[in-house]
DNA sequence: GGCCGCATTGACAACGTTGTCAACAGGTGG
DNA sequence: CCACCTGTTGACAACGTTGTCAATGCGGCC
């Protein structure tokens, strides 16, 4: 039985339990040789006794004097299953290096950004791997410049700052999806995204409408829906939609929420075996809805390992030009998509 | 335009700068009175061409001695929605108070589990929340004796360690998802879950037994599956459950998914009006699968936000006796859940 | 016996910051 | 003119750890 102390114990402690110098401990405690077997065993029984760890934050000061061993992951929202697999991602990367990843939401707003990116920087972290909010990177400028290695997830920048990209092939799936909608049979397609002041939706959302001219088609504006919504928030509006005439007969949902509300607004009109859907990203149930969704699936998982990839390879000092890597697309087929209009 | 620096700019850096002392720059850093204003205007300037920013650690180090405005958290998987909406409510507290939150995944590995403790606490952690993945607290006790506070998630502790505890009512749940299927005519009942040494399966399977002896029923083992697996492994499972004969004429998923994977093999076997289903957590689609699915839903947001609060009240200095929080459960009825027997 | 080398141990400074306290200047009151 | 106070500034130690280097003791070799 350890009687809890308030203060935790300390180097001195140790050493002054085994009657050692301290550098005696602080060599027992790492390891290394030339500590006669006698002055050892009482020093790690001294640890024992008082459960010594040491303090990472005072170790790494003195030695390696610039990693913490940890990485920041500033992300939109972490309840959000893409972006949660995104971190799933990078911690995998990061648990091969002994390295911890601190994360925060900035439910999109800019000023909570950059308040997590300064509170990361202030406690020194070795990387930054950031979803970005906004388009800009303001804060992050100096930090790029003083060398911490930054990599963005799903923005593109200009400029030709060190920092890496990794992204999804957001407009070639916005292509493919709207391509394999006019494949079969479509032309009145309407489109359910977010707003395109966020670079992936304007991706998106530029991929749909290259198609569509490709096609010598075009969607009017009140069949091209825009906004931030909840999956609950875009039932009506896609309820709305459909209720419209002439209705369309197909719809690209470029975003997982948009896709839940489109599908629960379908049901509720009957309509979900004559209205073809095609989704971006792909959700828990969509083989088990009636019809399968049609979907272009984003790997997020993948994607937080090669940004982790990547963040670790500046950490260790590559010296390279910006990479900009782009996740292919690809296109899963289960029956909403295939619908061909009346 | 700032030249970029190998070494990261300190105190001194700005202090020789500026031509002032040390304490000096402290002072204006720390917006403490009594400097003049011409020498705090020349500490702002070279604070500002440096781009300096004072190192978190090091202040902390000398400062707070052993407040480090950070906390861990230790989950099995962050890319499961449900701790990750854990995680949520987590950071929405936190971020409250200016903390961080560290988190790292287990995959149910105790191994896994005693490396991340042991990292957070070697960072100095102010305190700890876990999701545990086994019944053992081991690496845990001497940290807990020595006052820095934990809450635990989702399970029950022996012994009166000053540990808080939150939890869904699994037990109650499982009686009323069990119940609801008995009140609507069934007797032929199958439970589908996650091993019962996790200790919330353990709860929902005894709730499960509980209201099947209260009703005079029993499920032979045949009917009882445990394991964990992927909705996709799942899904031959439940395929072969739901072709013996005879067959369950009702089943209760107690997890996530199992109830993914039993849907996808009613549909499969086109028994999905035939067969009733309650499951335990709520998914995307559950409203807009045929019919829709009755289920038990967790709040883990919720969760996730208590037990944040109940840490910092202990990291606050609030001593109290332990407390074991349960959050109510509910059901929500979809239709599935409704079917009746043949 | 004296000298060298090796193995062991510890004293001290340093990492970047802040708390304590002393030093200094300038003004004020007696 | 001097004692005293106040406001400003800086020198120094300390937080918990590790790197550097010097000191000690012992055995072996000439």
């Amino acid at each position: 039985m350890k009687e809890p102390t308030d203060r935790r114990p300390t180097m001195l402690d140790v050493a002054r339990q085994a009657g050692v110098s301290l550098k005696t401990v602080s060599r027992v405690v790492n390891r290394e040789d030339g500590v006669s077997a006698g002055l050892a065993a009482r020093v790690e029984s001294a640890v024992a006794s008082l459960s010594y760890r040491p303090d990472d934050r005072a170790r790494r000061l003195r030695r390696y004097a610039y990693h913490t061993g940890s990485i920041g992951f500033v992300l939109v929202d972490v309840a959000n299953p893409f972006f949660s697999a995104i971190f799933r991602g990078i911690e995998e990367e990061a648990r091969n290096r002994d390295c911890l990843v601190l994360a925060g939401s900035t439910d999109g707003s800019e000023v909570r950004e950059r308040q997590l990116i300064e509170a990361f920087i202030d406690r020194r972290v070795d990387g930054l791997i950031l979803v970005p909010s906004g388009e800009g990177l303001g804060p992050l400028r100096s930090e790029i410049d003083r060398g911490t290695p930054v990599v963005v997830v799903d923005l593109e920048l200009a400029g030709d700052q060190p920092v890496d990209l990794v992204r999804s092939d957001h407009y070639g799936g916005g292509v493919a999806a709207t391509r394999h909608l006019i494949d079969h049979g479509h032309t009145e397609i309407a489109y359910l995204g977010d707003d395109p002041s966020i670079f992936s939706a304007r991706l998106r959302l530029d991929g749909f409408r290259h198609a569509m001219e490709s096609a010598g088609l075009t969607a009017p504006p009140s069949r091209e829906v825009f906004g931030s919504h909840s999956a609950e928030e875009w039932r009506p509006i896609a309820l709305n939609l459909f209720s419209t005439d002439p209705a369309p007969t197909a719809v690209f949902t470029a975003q997982n929420f948009a896709t839940i509300g489109a599908v629960h607004a379908l049901h509720d009109l009957g309509l979900q075996h004559k209205v073809a859907l095609v989704g971006f990203d792909d959700v828990d149930l969509a083989g088990a809805v009636d019809p399968g969704l049609t979907v272009v699936p984003q790997e997020p998982r993948q994607l937080g390992r090669r940004a982790a990839e990547l963040l670790f390879e500046r950490i260790d000092g590559l010296d390279h030009p910006r990479r900009n890597e782009i996740i292919d697309h690809r296109l899963i087929l289960r029956g909403s998509g295939e619908i061909r209009p009346a």
